[in-house]
DNA sequence: TTGACAAATGACCGATTAGTCATTAGTATA
DNA sequence: TATACTAATGACTAATCGGTCATTTGTCAA
């Protein structure tokens, strides 16, 4: 496990120096001071690897932003916030954001477009999410625009984090942002991305998280993890599944458990999706 | 001089399907229907392919931009034309924007990079030439900032031709874009980009145009250049560089010339920034 | 110390790559 | 037709790739 993660952040470093096809897996062993074959004992291919290493860098910067979308109950800061923690990210992980935001060579692999697009479309949903609270009946057809341009800021700013390391003032950012956001919101009359448009440009169908593929995530985790609180939430968030008792208020609590730790964040987040919490 | 640009194409559709990396001269050769030296009489390395490939594309679309901010004097409708070109071409060339503001493969290639860079940097210009003419004195220090939002609209919503061939209707985005824009270049009071962090955003030095450059670029094209109008337009332009003679008036003919085959269209670009018209 | 097992190694394989070059085909001039 | 020249070919090379596997190393309990 550990040699895994070791593998992955290596790995990272030189695809963003080098671009993906261009490193090949034995100057990844070289920088992990590993030989040739203990890679292929943690991964089973090149190709695993990067899906593993989308996976594992995608999915924090998910559920991080869905935390401070769904956890901010401040009207008035929660454009900020939101904003900041994207940058943030952006700046705590401008390598991986080089790789996984700009190479889009994944965009040519089938299995790794469709993973990209549908934690793109999770991260859509987040926004919408964000902007119902905020605006509510106001936006109705025009939310999808917005969105957008947020993303449109997104990109557009990230580059400023991404391609240098200079010193920017986060707060400002956000809070300039946030305005832009706002202002958008309130002012604009004529929509693009209108609802009927929506069902297309929304790729990957509106799947529920299914019983099956969840169940088989928790089993996955249940055995790397030693963690005993953590452990047990697991244990018993399978057994609910299997055999619905608790409430609602014991299965929340479970998966706060596992919120607090940034290993578990997806777990409680795609959790979280299948109990409708 | 057609071969190559066989196989600029023939490569772009390539590159477009795997990647740069992915794709071997030979599947090149193959779909061009050539042989692999013959590959090699067009260009000195695979690497040279690509750096032709970024002038040969990218300065078509900058140079029509550009074309629409300063040929576009109804203030009413400049920021609408605008977006319209934009969309426009990146409908009628969905394979180049695919490769180019995607396939940042490129990015790690330092020669490519400060050529993508550097054409960047063109566009930004050329969006702020049409901000100020727009707004003038009324945005000061904001219009990096809205210079940016128009950068992140044009990054977000191209996506929907880029990943999708859908009938899309462009005057509606045009209208709808060229909205928010105004929008936000009136409401606006938090800026970000100020004053003093211009400088560090905007890598590439601020270069004019050298003599020499200029030159050798005309000479290059006088070579390639069987057209009897433009080949003698030229060659006027180029004494005129050495030994100023004419008018402006004259001169401004002399590009408006080459301006009027696609072909030249860089040159003319270049050539006007040299003599500052 | 021994034996059993897992972890780790790196020489090796077939396939593929970018790039070369002796050879051939095609064309224009004399 | 003979000559001279360029355009085009594709077999070839040396290097590198992803991936394998017989072998070695390390770590336990007995």
């Amino acid at each position: 496990m550990l040699k895994k993660q070791l593998i992955m952040e290596k790995a990272l470093e030189l695809f963003s120096e080098q671009g993906f096809e261009a490193t090949s897996v034995q100057q990844i062993t070289e920088r992990c001071g590993i030989s040739k074959g203990a890679f292929y004992l943690s991964f089973k291919t090149k190709d695993e690897l990067v899906i593993s290493m989308v996976d594992y860098y995608l999915q924090q910067f998910i559920t991080d932003v869905d935390q401070v979308v769904r956890g901010t109950y401040n009207k008035e800061t929660v454009l900020v916030e939101f904003y900041k923690s994207i940058f943030q990210a952006f700046k705590d992980h401008s390598a991986s954001a080089r790789v996984f935001f700009n190479e889009k060579v994944f965009l040519t692999k089938k299995e790794l477009f469709h993973k990209i697009t549908a934690y793109e479309a999770e991260m859509s949903k987040s926004i919408l999410y964000m902007l119902e609270q905020l605006y509510q009946d106001q936006l109705k057809e025009m939310k999808y625009d917005v969105m957008y341009c947020i993303k449109g800021f997104m990109k557009s700013y990230a580059e400023l984090f991404i391609f240098s390391d200079m010193p920017l003032d986060l707060e400002q950012l956000a809070k300039s942002l946030a305005e832009k956001t706002d202002i958008i919101a309130h002012h604009t009359t004529i929509p693009f991305i209108t609802a009927d448009l929506v069902p297309f440009i929304a790729k990957p169908c509106e799947e529920d998280v299914s019983k099956d593929a969840l169940l088989q995530l928790l089993e996955q985790n249940i055995n790397h993890t030693e963690d005993s609180i953590e452990k047990e939430s697991i244990e018993l968030l399978k057994q609910e599944i299997e055999n619905p008792t608790y409430g609602k208020a014991i299965i929340k609590g479970l998966i706060e458990n596992l919120r607090l730790d940034p290993a578990y964040h997806w777990i409680a987040y795609v959790t979280a999706k299948y109990f409708n919490i």
